[in-house]
Order: structure tokens, then sequence, then C-alpha cells
RNA sequence: GUCCCCAUCGUCUAGCCCGGCCCAGGACACCGCCUUUUCACGGCGGCGACGCGGGUUCAAAUCCCGCUGGGGACGCCA
């Protein structure tokens, strides 16, 4: 790859949840790759989905990120001279782009409502073929879109995209990808709530930001036509591509919280160490030839990187191999380290207060704190002995419940004892369960035992990873058949 | 459904670009043995893959084509 230019990579994380290992695994490839080419990495952060924006998400992919040691060099909470680094805070720089694009009418006003659209794509499954948009609005005649405009009429502004030929891009791993323009349908730009989209922001801030190299997951290959699209209609230069492999579930799915844990935090809480993190996503994908071991350093990963050594299979997240690769690290931690692991991690200041209250008065003395209260530290319970069906309900009753309750308390912002105060009661309203035979279960799944502190309180301490983790487990494993 | 991407043990992968050194190497998991007062670690061994079919070639895991399989995309999500 040419180095006449300074490398710039991004990352960019869209804050709607977890920080997720997949955004990691991202960032990992960027990094390394900034680092070897004395190039600089930026985090934007894509929170242009008012709907699906969370006010937390943010700070905690930014902490993930640096738990993993991948400091960005620009970013928001670093600065840099090409923010600001939240595309919220950028909507003049896409209005003004937007308004070129319609001015040289490479772009149009599209008035068409979401039922109609709906309905549309309705018809279009029913009868085969491609899912599109029919171009209704782009032959609009100038007057009567004046005309719509001026009436205050909702509209988004949409990309014409050529409407035959076939559209190419250079995937530097893959080699060149066509595909055919009939496959590609105006994608919208402006959505009528004013904030761009995906498409828009992206490329806007790839050039505006000197983004040379755009590294990022698989899933965008049948975009990049569209993009490419774009930077011939603004007359910019074209950053290289390059898509990574797509990380897995075990059964070969796109990795997703449902199937498999996802998130920074969870990893992090079960006591998996960054370096550990770093190694094994480096081996998705990847392998360090330089010696043939499994075990390496990021430094070492930055010095003999190469993209031309990754393969293209969709690597499984496995588990199992993630925990050996821990174990090796594990074994060989200084004291001074595995100390302050302890000190830190595990039995941290903010664990520690968080139980506090909950656990002083169940105390006659402290060796009793490990029998009673282990399960605040340790992540897999044994459910041995316990009964978490009741008898009023089947197994499959409970797998319901408890699955469409860690989905709801997965849409909670930020993890209090009100919110969770909140959602438990409102869920227990809406379904009309009763407390009894919802209580004493939920409790038996979280604590392991039947003695524990009051719930939500508990709930609150062991946080959201845990709990999701919990209820998950226990649907998979026990309320089955 | 349409398009795009991918394809070596159950999983992560080496080998593939530049065909022969590969009846395919390593690691995780699993099984067995050894070590050991226990458990773990460790050591040794076992199980286990080039998806299928056609070409090209003296020779194919490696190059070409087709099929099959898997995945992704087709949103006023990113």
């Amino acid at each position: 790859m040419s180095s006449d230019k300074t490398v710039r990579v991004r990352v960019a994380p869209s804050p709607t949840g977890d920080p997720h290992v997949g955004t990691a695994y991202v960032t990992l490839f960027n990094y390394v790759f900034a680092k070897q080419n004395g190039g600089k990495l930026i985090l934007r952060v894509e929170d242009t989905d008012q709907n699906r924006y969370r006010k937390a998400s943010e700070e905690r992919i930014l902490k993930g990120l640096k738990w993993l040691g991948l400091q960005c060099d620009e970013g928001p909470d670093v600065g840099g001279s090409y923010g600001p680094y939240r595309q919220s805070e950028r909507l003049p720089l896409y209005k003004k782009y937007a308004k070129t694009l319609l001015e040289k009418e490479k772009a149009y006003h599209c008035f068409c409502t979401q039922e109609r659209l709906a309905e549309a794509r309705e018809t279009q499954k029913k009868e085969g073929g491609r899912f599109g948009y029919d171009r209704h609005c782009r032959y609009l005649d100038k007057s009567e879109v004046e005309k719509k405009l001026q009436g205050g009429i909702s509209s988004v502004i949409r990309l014409k995209m050529p409407t035959e030929g076939e559209g190419s891009f250079i995937d530097e791993l893959r080699g060149p990808i066509t595909i055919d323009y009939n496959q590609l349908d105006d994608q919208i730009l402006m959505k009528s709530d004013g904030f761009p989209t995906y498409h828009l922001a992206n490329v806007v801030d790839d050039h505006e930001m000197k983004i040379t190299h755009v590294i990022r997951a698989e899933e965008w290959i049948s975009s990049t036509p569209k993009h490419v699209t774009l930077y011939e209609a603004f007359g910019w230069e074209k950053p290289q591509f390059i898509h990574l492999p797509l990380l897995r579930n075990t059964d070969k799915s796109k990795i997703s919280k449902r199937k498999n844990p996802v998130s920074l935090d969870f990893y992090r809480r079960k006591g998996i160490l960054p370096e550990t993190m770093i190694n094994f996503l480096g081996l998705m994908g990847w392998s360090f030839k330089a010696e043939e071991r499994e075990k390496f350093s990021l430094e070492e990963m930055v010095s003999s990187f190469k993209f031309s050594d990754i393969s293209l299979g969709g690597p499984v997240f496995d588990q199992k191999k993630l925990s050996w690769l821990n174990q090796q690290y594990i074994q060989t931690m200084p004291q001074e380290k595995f100390l302050k692991h302890c000190r830190e991690e595990m039995f941290s200041e903010s664990i520690l207060k968080s139980i506090y209250p909950l656990v002083r008065e169940r105390l006659d003395s402290f060796d009793e704190f490990f029998e009673k209260f282990s399960f605040f530290f340790t992540l897999d319970l044994k459910y041995e002995n316990l009964s978490l069906v009741p008898k009023e309900k089947t197994a499959s009753e409970m797998k319901t419940i408890f699955l469409e309750l860690s989905l709801l308390l997965d849409e909670i912002d930020i993890w209090s004892l009100a919110t969770v105060t909140q959602v438990m009661n409102s869920y227990l309203k809406d379904k009309a369960l009763k407390p009894k035979e919802f209580y004493m279960p939920l409790r038996l799944i979280l604590t392991g035992r039947q003695d524990s502190p009051p719930l939500l309180e508990t709930m609150e301490a062991l946080g959201r990873d845990v709990v999701r983790y919990r209820l998950q487990w226990v649907c998979d494993h026990i309320f089955t058949g």
C-alpha cells in the first residue's frame, strides 16, 4: 500500500448499547495498521439514530477500548484537529453537503411516506426479485417538488444512483468486487428528522477527516458501491477499502448477544485479561507467522502484521479457547500484577461499595462472607438442588418470561436501582404475574440461593451483564424442553 | 427471492498467491496414559479435515469451471 501520505484510519462505533467485541475486533486491526505505519487512529461516534441512541453507551465504549489498551489518537475524549468527533455535532456539515448534491442534481427530495414504502416492499417480496425503492419521486418535476416543500410536507433526500451498468471497487483483501446497479436503490442520505444516514455521514466524515483506509466489517461490502457513487458525486478521492471477516456465533451466524456474550464489560467481569482479549481477537482471522506460537502481545502483532495474512472465513468466537488463552496469561502473571488485578478488578472499590449495604446486616462474622455472598463474585452458579420452575408454571413459560425480561433489561440506558425497579414493576404488571411465581425463581437464578439480600438491590449490584448472563444461561440450560 | 462474499479437523488456523517437500502441520476441545497424597499444571499418545463433480497438468489442498453448503446485504439501523 502506498505511503505518500500519512495513514489515517478510523473506528466508528454507534452508541446504541454494550461495548461490543466486534467493535474491539475492528478497532484492533485499525490500531495495529495505524501504529505500524506511523499513522493515526481516529474514533468517531456515529450517533445519528435518535431512536437507538443510548446516552451511557458512548462512555462504556470508550472505557472498553481503553481497557484493552487501544488508545485512539483523535476522538471525542482526546480531541484533535478534525473535530467534532460526534456526528450529532456535525449536522451543519451534512446539511451543507446534501445541499451541494441537490444543486448538482446528484440527489433529490423524496416525499414518499414510510407506509407507502413498506407496502411496496411487501409487494416486491411477494413477487420475488430485489427489494428496493421504486424511484417514484426521482422524476417529479421541479415545480411540484417546490410546491411540496413549500407546503411543509415531510421529506428525505435520496442519492441518484446510476440506473444501469455496474459499480465496482477494490477490496484490498478480496480484489475487485462488482455489483450491478440494478441491485442498488436510491439510498436515503438525509432523514426527515434532519439527521444524515450512515452512508452520507460516513463518506462526508471520512473525507473531512482525511481517512486513507476504511477498515470495517464485511457486512458493509454490499453498500460500498453506494459510497463510491457518493465519492464520485462529490468529486472526492476515495480511500482504500478493507473488509474484515465477521465474528461468528457457534452456529456460524453473525455474532449476536442472543447467542453469545458480546459485551466487553461482561468479559472484564468474567476475569478475562485485556491482553488475553487482544491476543484472542488477533487470532480471529489472523495468525502470528513470525514465529509459530499463538500467544503474542499487541506490540508483537503491530510489528509483524500484514493484511495479506488474513484469512477470510468467518471465525467462530470460541469461549473455550478464550479461557485457555487467559489461563496462559494468568500462569505467567507476575505477583505484582496478580495482586493488582485482585484488588482492582475482583474486589474493586466499586463492587465492594455496592454490596456493602447489602451484606453488612447479614454477617455475623467475616468468615461467612464467601459462603453467603460468593454470587457477587462468581459468574457461573450451581443450581443443582434448586427448583427454578414453580408448580403453577412450565419450563417453557419460565423461559418466555425470563427471555422477555432479559430483553427489557437490555433496553435500560443507565443501570440503577430506580431504572431496574421501574422495568421490573411494569413487566410484572403487564404480564399480570404473581410476585410469588416470579420473584423467587428470579432470586434463585441470580443468586443461586433462597436467602439473599433484597432482589432489586442485588440486581443493581450485580450489574447488567451478570444479570443478563445468568438469565440467558438458565433459559438455555434449565428451562428447556 | 435477488445480489455479493466465503469454503482445510467439532472450533481457531498453517499450507494455497509462486502446483511436487502434504496419504496435510500446530492449537483449543474431547479421550487415554504418565507425573502426582488430592485437584490443577505439565509430559506423552489417540481421535479428527482438504465439501462434491468436472477440467488443466507427468503431478492439484494448491490453478479454472460448475454444483452444494455457510454467511452477509437488500431499513428514514449502523
